[in-house]
DNA sequence: CTCCTTAGTGTAAGCGGTTACACGAATTTG
DNA sequence: CAAATTCGTGTAACCGCTTACACTAAGGAG
């Protein structure tokens, strides 16, 4: 079932086919109904390979999705939730202007760059979702087409870069903890630091925490986004000395605290009157725990949104500069800070630059 | 960079470049090496959609997830963390031969259709997550392409179908209900009709009380799968006498057991002292609320594993009988049915057919 | 030393569309 | 009414890769 079939039947060139199934040309109203009708009949439909050679444009872009696999780090925990969003997000400008959206996940190891390689063959265009290859692999794939990085570290040369805006969200959340609730010493569990947004919310916290002289770091600890790394946190607090202990936990992602927050409460700490518990990505089950979790919401969706527009902006225009672009996140004021279990509104915050 | 560059480049044939470049015929070590080389320095990557053309292959798979955004069903509630773990497990066995995963959401609408056509001429075979187009349109697709109905009803001719087994699942869960907690009065919250997993648990869901004289339905809400609607339909059993209450409520999914369920406290019902309440699907959330809710867990990953391996199989070798198969599921007993806060262990239950 | 294999490589015909260009017919213009 | 447009359509090159087939050179068998 070809478009030759059709122009036989319909006795036209196929040409006259081509122009009817887009039309582009001028075609006289009697051919082009025979030629629909003889589509319909047909049931044709046309070859996307062959449009995609024959155009120069796949109209597809690819999105690679990390898959962590690592230890400590499941996958339930890692980065469920958040690529979901995402992708809805991204598939909203695709699927307007009648592109595909191709997807991969990858595990970060060496087969990675291969993999990346031929996918690249068959997209316009590739939305990475983090620095799953070496920053030098990424410039060479760069070099041959648009790609545009989804929550990736700024610093990337000929790629354009959409994301959260950690930076402000968690010092807004560092501010309001120790602002409204006077804490003065503050425990942080990172993510891994191979991870652009982990290392991005790291910053902020000591950046936020160093403008508020006697307010203090009492202690890091990586749990790698895994609500297993919060309860591991959670047994070192809990393994010092009750005056040592920090007057609030601030977490790289709410999974990590809500794995504290439940090791803390089972082992008689209170929450948020003994220690504060505060996270960051605002996911579905944060506003469910007890206390309900005081989290920073990042506009996930939109972050896919935006990515892609931006992919397609650039693969119709290669010269456009490349640029960075920060969404705005949301301080997301619960109970789990200290706060009253207020009404479900939502607070907004603002940190000053 | 086409594939006639590196040729020219290396002083050979086309025909010499792809074999080198698939290992396929025998092409002398110098040779080859000399190939590889000039790839390696032009940075060169073959085009997917003339190797597609070509190959009369595309070696990708379309995954069409429904994105409802019917009133009271929110993206958020409805399949989050459902398609996402499906799409990693369908994602593996794509991966793992090469090929790509191509994904489209789609609303159940009449464009539905027109776009399902223009998808298919891109892949070599579907995945539809559920019934978005009516009975003879996919009839009509499945003619020109493999197509798998992920979890959907299991009467449609020419397409293969795989899905959790809903029936078995919800039937246990009653039984758990009637048999160890002596439930009596069991209001049901049920999905969309037009989902097939909705209709599925709650047909099981009356079949199974069949089985037990003596206990009733006492009250029917459609709550389409949101949370927004466990919460509807608490307040419509909170509205009846507090003697004509259910004992338990049995929801189609997790969503609208935990928007009950909050409801139900919210009002001063105690679950699961006064009212027991139970979901279907064990999203992460479940687990972390209090109490701790009792539900069927799906094996989603794996889901989406077998009906893509399915679909590869009949790509492969369209003539295959047309098969159902359906994946089992697992009672995983918590607190909100009235059972102990017990360790971990999830329970293994059976329900006898 | 001829004939037959086999290794190694090239030629060129597709794959199924798109579209620049060409061309006759119909229409408009002066 | 001839010339200039405009309309409607066909011809065929091209997109980049795969692969059947053909061919040459070299090695082995008789």
């Amino acid at each position: 079932m070809t478009l030759y079939d059709v122009a036989r039947e319909a006795d036209v060139s196929t040409a006259t086919v081509s122009r009817v199934l887009h039309g582009h040309d001028r075609v006289k109203a009697s051919t082009r109904q025979r030629v629909l009708d003889i589509i319909e009949a047909l049931g044709y439909v046309p070859d996307g390979a062959a449009q995609s050679l024959s155009r120069k444009r796949k109209q597809i872009v690819g999105l690679i999705a990390v898959e962590s696999r690592g230890p400590g780090s499941d996958i339930e925990q890692t980065s469920l939730l958040f690529l979901e969003e995402v992708l809805r997000g991204v598939e909203s400008p695709v699927g307007d202007i009648g592109w595909s959206l191709l997807i991969s996940f990858m595990v970060r190891d060496d087969t990675a760059y291969a993999r990346l390689q031929s996918m690249s063959g068959k997209v316009d265009g590739l939305l990475i979702s983090e620095g799953i290859v070496s920053s030098p692999e990424l410039a060479t794939l760069a070099r041959r087409l648009p790609i545009v990085l989804v929550a990736g570290s700024p610093d990337e040369p000929n790629v354009d870069v959409v994301d959260a805006d950690n930076r402000t969200g968690t010092r807004a959340l560092v501010c309001h903890l120790v602002e409204v609730h006077n804490a003065t010493r503050l425990y942080y569990v990172a993510g891994p630091d191979e991870a652009p947004d982990a290392r991005a919310r790291r910053n902020a916290f000591d950046e936020e925490l160093a403008r508020h002289p006697g307010v203090t770091a009492c202690g890091y600890f990586e749990g790698r986004f895994a609500s297993s790394g919060g309860k591991l946190a959670a047994q070192e607090i809990l393994a010092t000395p009750r005056r040592d202990r920090p007057d609030a936990v601030v977490c790289a992602n709410d999974q990590m605290a809500i794995g504290a927050m439940r090791e803390l409460q089972a082992n008689g700490v209170a929450v948020p009157t003994d220690i504060a518990v505060v996270g960051f990505d605002d996911i579905y089950s944060g506003a469910l725990v007890t206390p309900s979790l005081t989290t920073v919401s990042q506009p996930m969706r939109l972050l896919g949104e935006r990515a892609c527009s931006r992919l397609l902006e650039r693969i119709a225009d290669p010269a456009l500069p490349h640029q960075v672009e920060l969404l705005p996140t949301r301080l997301v004021i619960r109970e789990s800070c200290g706060c009253a279990a207020a009404p479900a509104a939502l607070v907004q915050d603002r940190v000053q630059r």
